[in-house]
DNA sequence: CGTTATTTTCAGATTTTAATGAAATTGTGA
DNA sequence: TCACAATTTCATTAAAATCTGAAAATAACG
């Protein structure tokens, strides 16, 4: 079955991104799931043991790419993906920038502070470039808030004009 | 020192976005090296094994990020790393395109191609979601390469419009 | 309450990934 | 061709990440 394979691949595909196997393959499921799933189907369904299931689940839920869903008279909780590609991509944005891209930046300018009196020798150089890479990484980040906010369409327009 | 600080902290963040830890501490090394360096001194300076500076540096070769520099009368190699920011960015969105969206893009393509017959049922869904994100990452990649051909100015004031 | 379904935690086991160091290979100059 | 410097490989070891399974905690229901 197609989804099968996706399922697995994707996995395999994560572990390239950095994001564990499990993670990204009850991901994939999710995304291709027609109707929420709870822990012991997704167990069932990848052969898992619960705690793996679980940690993966509410990981994925604190990176907003699954949320908790409750049925009434069942007192299990469901999970579903966000299925909508372009928020997917918003979701995915954010929380990089806020893991990865931020962190990065308060190094940089830690060092760029540290050094900023050094105005000739080695460190001369080594202060600009703290500042240069500063500089890029915090405007990719002003570049990624507008586009966080945009509506799919007009961001589509947007990057339409550019491809001429 | 505030380089030492970068360095070792370059490494941590290294691992969160899925690049090994000595990788990551050698390109910040390199990229704040004043002078090409050897094999030798990368592992003096991070204390690490010859196999593993090796192995990283010639990995980081293969990154496109670090190219081999040899000095007449020395029959050494030296290791450079390319400092220009924007430089940078091409080269780690070249090779993550590569390495990363398109065999996504692949697996996408075959799992909607296996669906395209199944019009009803279950199958319906699975492959409109494979062809949307197929859709929305092959977007991706085309602007992507538009910017990837850009000159720095004209990405800047590209973006800047954007920003208002 | 007590019972039961469900979720959460976590110590230990397993798997995966990365690092070491020494041996093998390559290449250069005398 | 030989000696030597440097690079490369790789079996072994070490470390890190992930997974399991069962016990503990939580909370819904009568």
């Amino acid at each position: 079955m197609a989804r099968d394979e996706f399922v697995a691949q994707w996995g395999s595909l994560g572990t390239q991104w950095g994001i564990n196997r499990t993670m990204a393959q009850i991901h994939a499921l999710l995304m291709t799931a027609p109707e929420p799933m709870c822990t012991d189907e997704v167990m069932e369904k990848l052969e898992i043991s619960r705690g793996n299931a679980h940690t993966n689940l509410k990981d994925l839920v604190g990176w907003n790419l699954v949320r908790i869903i409750t049925k009434k008279g069942d007192r299990k909780e469901y999970f579903e993906a966000e299925k909508d590609v372009w928020k997917i991509f918003i979701t995915i944005s954010k929380e990089r920038k806020r893991r990865e891209i931020e962190p990065a930046i308060h190094l940089l300018r830690d060092c760029a502070d540290r050094t900023k009196d050094e105005a000739a020798g080695p460190g001369r150089a080594f202060h600009q470039q703290m500042k240069d890479l500063d500089e890029f990484l915090s405007f990719g980040v002003k570049v990624a808030d507008t586009v966080i906010t945009m509506k799919h369409a007009s961001a589509l327009q947007w990057a339409m004009r550019l491809l001429g």
